[in-house]
RNA sequence: GGUGGGGUUCCCGAGUGGCCAAAGGGAGCAGACUGUAAAUCUGCCGGCGCAGCCUUCGGAGGUUCGAAUCCUCCCCCCACCA
């Protein structure tokens, strides 16, 4: 007998608030007889999701595999009208035709967990958000919400402080409204989201009970930081992508192998598929052993997200930077014109160059306080000129500070 | 529409005529210590072939030997009032 679905996710970390358990177990509980759709909401602001939507996109996928059927919704008709939420910068309006571009590439990214051929859908809600008449919403679902009751909600408590304008404010409704759409159009009767969501899928769940006096429900997820407090996939260099060309494979993989510590069970439970037994042998390893864990994990949702192949060919590099031994072939390369290489190209120009310094100055820094490499070698003098001399196997390879590489290879 | 307060280097935030490439904090980077972790300590942290030069303080002009700092106009944000 298969694990509830609510026990798995449980398990594995994903909950943090639902909507009357016992009811919820029960409308999950027969997905071979009476399967239960559900949905997710995300923005198509870009092209591609990055690592903090992969955890509602983990949770509907377990949906998917214990027979219940996931709607990932796209806000395209939201991300129309910009979100001015953040504060710092209004949310950038998108054309029609890019919210359509970017949801393909969502689309592709998404099919890598959820399976679009067994009943998995993408849906927009610009199809019916678009076409609103604000007169016939007004009357139809804005009778069904009291300002005093959103006021009370805490996501807009804390915005009156700060201010808070007439479209954010409506974000409660266009949320609730396409879960009441979703719940005519395809049956759906859970919304799932981070934890920051709860107040706007409540809403939802009230509104089809007062229009169609049916039950729906909500589940959260927790917000998920990293130990020391980071938003998680976030870097200094931006945003951890899920596309391939925005972030490489090899980049990926380190992110999770640079995991803290203390997430890595949490993590393994969230973003891999693993038996939660396995998680847990792996998250029990003390110390130093705890990288074997780390490598697993990197390398499970890399695959996820990659394929096998590609992970694999990243756990090469990995290995053959960090353990040594491995597959150098695999190391993030940059090519350099033979000619100039023939003629020495000085190092802190070079390492500017291959982008392991953003300046020639920071590329100066660099090296001055000793943390340029050349094929392990430490670099002392800022002018030392990187010639044809010091290809090893093809490649010079230039290491900034302890984790960064790059393989210089002639052209 | 009125009144008042603001827009400073990645972020927060000092700076009201020369001592300002601009305090302090955060983030980030490097070194030491380590385990591709965390914590801690030290240094760095606009650009440039860098003891010098160049470009920054919402935008455009102006005053001055000299402006982030003063004046004019414009743009944007916030608060209160309407």
């Amino acid at each position: 007998m298969a694990q509830h679905v609510f026990d798995t996710l449980r398990e594995r970390g994903f909950l943090e608030q639902s909507t009357d358990e016992g009811e919820l177990r029960e409308a999950l509980g027969r997905p071979s007889v009476a399967p239960l759709t559900c949905y997710v909401g995300f923005d198509p602001t870009a092209s591609s999701l990055h690592v903090g939507h992969l955890l509602p996109v983990m949770g509907l996928a377990h949906m998917q595999r214990a027979g219940h059927r996931p709607i990932a919704l796209l806000g395209g008709g939201t991300t129309l009208i910009g979100d001015p939420s953040g504060r710092t910068e209004l949310r950038k309006m998108l054309t029609r035709e890019e919210i359509e571009q970017n949801g393909l590439g969502i689309r592709a990214q998404l099919a890598r967990v959820l399976d679009f051929e067994t009943g998995a859908l993408l849906l927009n809600n610009a199809d019916w958000l678009v076409p609103l008449n604000y007169i016939e919403f007004l009357r139809d679902i804005g009778i069904h919400f009291s300002v005093n009751r959103m006021l009370a909600a805490e996501s807009y408590r804390q915005r009156l402080e700060t201010g808070l304008n007439f479209i954010e404010f409506n974000y409660m409704l266009l949320q609730a409204y396409d879960f009441l759409v979703l719940h005519q159009t395809h049956g759906c009767a859970l919304q799932m989201g981070g934890n920051d969501q709860w107040g706007n899928i409540l809403a939802g769940v009230d509104l089809i009970r007062r229009v169609e006096g049916k039950t729906a429900h909500a589940l959260t997820f927790p917000l998920i930081t990293t130990s020391s407090g980071a938003k998680m996939g976030k870097t200094a260099q931006g945003a951890v992508w899920l596309a391939a060309d925005r972030t490489s494979p090899y980049d990926f993989y380190q992110y999770w192998i640079n995991t803290e510590d203390p997430d890595v069970g949490r993590f393994l439970g969230l973003f891999t598929f693993l038996p939660m037994g396995e998680v847990r042998r792996l998250a029990s390893l003390g110390g130093a052993e705890l990288r074997a864990a780390k490598e697993v994990l990197a390398y499970e949702v890399t695959a996820i997200i990659h394929g096998e192949e590609e992970a694999a060919k990243a756990r090469a590099a990995s290995r053959a930077l960090f353990a040594g031994g491995g597959d150098l072939a695999q190391v993030p390369s940059h090519e350099v014109p033979l000619a100039a290489l023939e003629a020495g190209v000085e190092a802190f120009v070079l390492f500017a160059e291959v982008g392991l310094a953003k300046s020639r100055g920071e590329a100066r820094r660099l090296i001055q306080q000793g943390g340029a490499y050349v094929n392990s070698e430490p670099l002392t003098a800022l002018d030392r000129r990187i010639t044809t001399a010091d290809l090893r196997d093809g490649a010079v390879l230039l290491r900034a500070g302890k984790k960064k590489y790059c393989a210089v290879r002639p052209v």
